[in-house]
DNA sequence: CAGATTGTCTAGCACTGCTAGAATCGGAGC
DNA sequence: GCTCCGATTCTAGCAGTGCTAGACAATCTG
């Protein structure tokens, strides 16, 4: 009895290791240098560990994912919580995003670019993901007049989303990143 | 003297069909699809051949998505000069960019997702690229207002990038997807 | 027709994600 | 204390990837 409830804590202690190595080396080297090998290699323990954890490379890259998603949200309720009326409050979350995606790429990278077979827009959308999506709907709320909230969060995140990306892959020239930044806001503080 | 403008002549003929094939074999099974193997089979050459032409998987995406880059300019100036004032250009052309993506999504995965390094945002960025980006510019230039027009643009072309990027990925209400696209044209419709 | 040069192919490297079956370790019963 | 059994972990290997060195064949030149 008390040896199995170990093994279990040991168990799930080496998930969280394996989580915890993938997320430090894709941020380290990118993603392109997490294999397999090097993760097994981290962890200490052979190759076919993981697989008794993970359903395979994108189960555990969807778990850093969650990891960020959650990040992602306490991020942005920080910046929303702190700043002083609604405009600001938009403002201080589009910026906190932009940050977030900014300082983390390889993070982002696993929410937005690699996983996409979480489920999202669904009720069954893992807990830290809706909580994000929550925090920025609750900045654009007050914002919102006519237009219907749910709709109007969706358009501002694909917004801000986009901003982030196109500025990552070097597409957008990088200096006026804040001033692209401050016209989104602009456009979606109106009412 | 004649032989080397037919070898010549056939050589680029040849290069024609492998970004031919590579985009055929992507819009029909994806990119993973997309080995240098398949593709070498496709033009009945062997694999090798293909490194006589391009430096490498990436620079063959990176020839199919300029491609891209050059419909989705004329696609996007089709939708603009059909409209009949300001905001119906606007409109039309953020349809037209979204149908394009939804319609080839390997050639818009190419475009935006994988090749990284194409240069973008500089002098010498392809011609193709920099004429989508001035299709843009036209459509939002009568409706900028205070705004500088370069920077409108590009903000509104991440915003395009963003709604179509998180549509595709099941990241958004498949269903909404017009109004979402018609609440952005509004906020970005009114100078 | 011989020789040099081009072009193309075969074979192979180092790597990837993933898995079958062998080996090893831990706890249970005598 | 010792054997046995089951769970766990490992070694070895598969089929695939992008890419390349060196052997081969075809072409043009003198």
């Amino acid at each position: 009895m008390s040896t199995r409830t170990r093994r279990e804590r040991e168990r799930s202690a080496r998930e969280r290791m394996i989580v915890s190595a993938a997320r430090r080396l894709a941020e380290a080297e990118g993603w392109d240098a997490v294999t397999t090998r090097r993760l097994a290699a981290e962890i200490e323990y052979s190759q076919p560990v993981l697989y008794s954890h993970f359903a395979g490379k994108d189960a555990i890259m969807a778990a850093v994912a969650v990891e960020g998603f959650a990040e992602l949200a306490t991020a942005l309720r920080a910046a929303r919580t702190a700043a002083a009326g609604p405009r600001a409050a938009l403002a201080g979350v589009a910026q906190a995003y932009a940050a977030f995606a900014d300082g983390r790429p390889a993070l982002y990278d696993a929410m937005f670019t690699q996983a996409v077979d979480l489920p999202f827009a669904t009720p069954d959308a893992p807990a830290a993901l809706r909580d994000g999506f929550a925090e920025l709907r609750a900045a654009l709320q007050p914002l919102a007049g006519a237009d219907e909230p749910e709709l109007l969060t969706e358009t501002f995140w694909s917004a801000l989303h986009g901003l982030v990306g196109l500025q990552r892959s070097g597409r957008l020239r990088r200096d006026d990143h804040e001033r692209r930044l401050a016209l989104l806001v602009a456009r979606f503080g109106d009412p």
